[in-house]
DNA sequence: AGGAGTATATCTACTAGTAGGTTAAAGTCA
DNA sequence: TGACTTTAACCTACTAGTAGATATACTCCT
């Protein structure tokens, strides 16, 4: 342990909360929700449940703040996306490099993870699982009309409802991916998604 | 309980196993792997935990024993499927009634369930798992190939990668759409999959 | 026909370990 | 001093799994 006892300066504060939500993330993106307990962060942690316990008092409120920690970054990516480029095609490469890049540090999508144990969440992290994915299909919808009405995609039906199976199309194809340990049949699978939307469906593979 | 102590007839042996799978599976479809116990179990059957270590000695038994018979079933479904038409459309939209009842049942993919899981199952689960996805794979490569050949269907690159992109995008929307307690989610993402196949790719949705 | 023996199936009662969570005391620092 | 943070020690409930008793039924032997 790197200090034994006592307290931290405040402004440590909200730095220890960080470290017990990223070894927490990590415990959830591998195991689920119901995979982890305090005792397995507060290990990795050096420190004590009691610890976890001030900071996060029930598992439901920890659960929560995941959720709402994980929606705020992927929802500052997506900004980062749209202040890149206006491109619908290049928009969707950088969102999928966002699934991407979770698949690649071993880990599941946190939301596509609790969404799978949904049954025996808590009601405030249902909630806040189901805004994650609201905030996403509206982004994805979104990117879709609009490259839909530049020509640059194609596709039919309702925006919402194609942004709504581009979801689970990537978070099925991470689900699959885990249980051979092979992030490349996830690239293939996101490739075929995109290539499915693209104007000039051309790329053999 | 109809009998409180001593044996059943031998006939009976099945029926005990069976029942014990049919329960344990209502679990794991709906709550995963780590979200119910021999407990859970034993108080729906009106029986002891005891008697479940019986028949099922350890969990991860029973768990093994769970994909099994799921993957069996499953692969009857699919022979069921390949004695009842040639056409690679209509098996493509058998297999996917074949999910769309599991949804309505209110349940997850049991394997779909399982694989987010998969970093917490024990080993003999784990490769019990991938056998099932294999044979999916398998099975949907076949069919995508065959119509493809015939012309009933279009898509590009190898059929073995276009079968796992399906596989996933049906896991994937059973996921999410469970999370919304919702079905025409994915009803309405299964469409899409078999529309983005189909020659004439026409429906309005 | 009547046991004896054996296999099947279940029970009660228990173990060791882990889950999430609480308490009271104490350390640390502005 | 007083707010903040951490700790040791504990609690209750639940986990998978085990031990041993017991009830039933089938089979084989006399």
């Amino acid at each position: 342990m790197t200090a034994k006892k006592g307290a931290r300066p405040p402004a440590a504060q909200v730095s220890v909360k960080q470290r017990i939500l990223d070894v927490a993330e990590q415990c959830a993106q591998t195991r689920g929700f119901n995979g982890f307990s305090y005792a397995d962060v507060a290990e990795k942690l050096l420190c004590t449940k009691a610890s976890l316990h001030y900071h996060f008092p029930s598992k439901a409120e920890l659960g929560r703040a995941l959720i709402e920690r994980y929606h705020r970054v992927f929802e500052q990516a997506l900004e980062a996306i749209d202040g890149r480029t206006n491109e619908a095609g290049e928009k969707l490469r950088r969102y999928v490099a966002l699934y991407d890049s979770v698949m690649r540090n071993d880990r599941m999508c946190l939301c596509g993870m609790f969404a799978a144990e949904y049954a025996t969440l808590p009601a405030p992290m249902r909630d806040e699982l189901r805004l994650f994915f609201d905030a996403n299909e509206k982004w994805l919808a979104a990117v879709l009309e609009d490259g839909r009405r530049a020509g640059e995609l194609a596709f039919r039906g309702p925006a919402k409802q194609r942004a709504r199976s581009v979801l689970g199309a990537l978070e099925g194809a991470m689900l699959v991916a885990r249980a051979y340990g092979d992030g490349r049949r996830f690239q293939s699978a996101a490739k075929q998604v995109l290539t499915d939307l693209s104007v000039e469906r051309a790329q053999p593979s």
